[in-house]
DNA sequence: CATGAATGAGAGTTCATTCAT
DNA sequence: AATGAATGAACTCTCATTCAT
């Protein structure tokens, strides 16, 4: 009868995961630490037991999830030679997460939408570093003359707007292509795919004129 | 003593004015029947009168909203004698809106962000011909060839992504640059730089290739 | 069918009266706003409606009582010729109020052990006014030269403190006899005999000390 | 090392003692088991193995307050000659606990409000016998022709309740000279000032009739 | 002796919604 | 057309208490 083996990490664990699943499904208002508590299983007060309240677990959940991206897209830029590869990268390892973990999207847009209404100020320079990233290629590209000069922000914004959206719309662009088939919405796309072509875009808008006149 | 006139038009559009301001401001679940009452002068009630229950309240005014901007989006289309004119004038249109009515971006991308859950199916097609709109320009300009191959979709996401983060995120981003002069978040730029921008890179991107070779 | 009438004022009073009840038996802690709403036949949110909230009805309770208290003191007095009538006038009136609105002693020795914790400072006023009362008639005794010099928060204190106890305790009183007949409790007595015999104490007390000597 | 050293005597008094001030600082309901355990430096749980359950704990916080106030006034008053010099005494020694042990006065008029509700049938007889000693002087005093007749338990009250009056509003009287300096409230008497004045009172009250007469 | 983990039963408060006028 | 009164269902958060170690 080993059912519950009071194992502190496990169950905070298991709480986190479950809270990130319904806060990116449902939002957060919408989601009540009840669901929370008996999605995984416990007491509704352990919930504030292990963080002091709902917009406590709720900053915890997004910490983790912004961490995590972050050092995954670090990590897989780490050997890139060129900045157009670091570019590549950054866009793939960035969609390649957020579609395996699309709560991600779903939660990042909400909190962009609200000015981040639900954060401490904490997750603001989180939320920032991400963007450094970028910027910090683009900045690159630039004095190397590899990339003309850009607006960083919306090229951040026209990445993870697009990438965001597709992840979040899912289900939407299904049910589009069901009503009328002549309305492509990509919707049985991959992931590679539309990593693809967003590099592409980006990529090609930041190519300098010469090569265009050319 | 003409206070109360009673008039049942002007007393549903403050009530839809109102409502609109408060749903985009703070979301669905954040704003109260209340709310939009206090804030339309009117009593709770009467807002059950009108409107069936909070989300049909909600609907209308996500109705009007789409309704608005596909209508001006379509008036300032008319005349242009290019696809490029065409792709310029929906970003330069959408942007104008969103930059003036900035509860929209925040609905929109609100709503995008749940799969529509909040959405009655009425509301979906709306949001459809939106896009179906920039759609065509693309697919035209294809059979124009002047447009390469394209995953509209794709474009969509990237123009409208873009465009509503630029108008929910100014605070964040007035914010940001506050704490770190040296990061650029171009919070100062001009709806008319930023669509311009997006214009130029959604542009640039949609170029055939030959151009490029050459 | 006429159970509900829909009459706000009759309500409200039903809401203000069983919460009187409620708080002097019970405390404020002890007693939920459930409690009260289902003393009074009401769905507690009602409650909310009418007060804000809690501790707004228990304002409310305490106004209500203070203000009758001392109402009912001054009307008393009025007509009284000299110090000493009117210091009976003070001690009988109070008395006869507290044996009648037996939940008022129990509230008031509460909060007075309490610093007004639940009280808000407009109730201060109110709780300092009936002091004032007696402590005029003491002054104005004083240079009559009818009274000697006190000290009149603790003649108040001597006053208010015997006659809330002997109402707050009349059951413990009643249960020591139980116990032990030699033990006497008084726990027979009048009101009208107790209010004699704290009136007759303080007037002795203050007896000017010539009467005294001689 | 020797920080924790798991002596039961003297973690069990360190819990009774933060409790002592905690349920009179805060009273029994405001006072919560978690708030004991961490002034005292101890685990909740802990509390739960020395003491049945927070009621216990309280309980056993009253026993000791009124087990050292009966024999400190009784041993105060062993040498005594008189009646007189022992209803000083009395008065004295209580006066002296109360203001060094400010808590008791508010847990005993809190416990005096409810007619006992939360103290178990043990405590009863302390508190009576409390009122023994001032009864059984009075008595004594009464037979032997110093005293007149009197009504012992408001004899009794008028003290206790004024003196625990007191200390209780020790902060509210201040209060008060602050918002009107014209209302004296006491509230720089010294203890020795104010015991002195209620057993003057008191004494000049149980003075025989023929003396005043004379 | 001592603790961290876990729970059940509320408590206060809010809110969408309805009813009577 | 418009309102104040009333409700039920939830929701966040707290707390006394227990269990396992």
């Amino acid at each position: 009868m080993e059912k519950k083996k009071r194992n502190a990490k496990v169950t905070k664990a298991k709480i986190l995961k479950e809270a990130r699943t319904l806060f990116s499904k449902q939002g957060y208002d919408a989601t009540t630490v009840d669901d929370i508590g008996s999605a995984s299983g416990v007491n509704k007060a352990l919930i504030y037991y292990y963080f002091q309240n709902k917009s406590g677990l709720y900053a915890e959940v997004m910490s983790e999830l912004f961490d995590t991206i972050y050092e995954e897209i670090q990590k897989a830029a780490e050997g890139s030679q060129t900045v157009v590869a670091e570019l590549e990268i950054f866009i793939a390892s960035y969609t390649s997460y957020a579609y395996q973990n699309p709560y991600f999207p779903a939660l990042l847009l909400r909190e962009l939408s609200d000015s981040g209404a639900h954060l401490p100020d904490v997750m603001f320079t989180r939320m920032q570093r991400l963007f450094l990233l970028l910027s910090d290629i683009l900045k690159r590209g630039e004095s190397q003359k590899i990339f003309k000069k850009s607006i960083p922000i919306l090229v951040h914004f026209m990445i993870i707007g697009s990438l965001n959206l597709m992840v979040t719309t899912q289900t939407l662009r299904t049910k589009a292509m069901l009503f009328d088939q002549s309305i492509d919405t990509c919707s049985q796309c991959t992931s590679d795919e539309v990593a693809k072509y967003v590099f592409e875009t980006i990529k090609k808008s930041l190519e300098p004129i010469t090569k265009e006149i050319k």
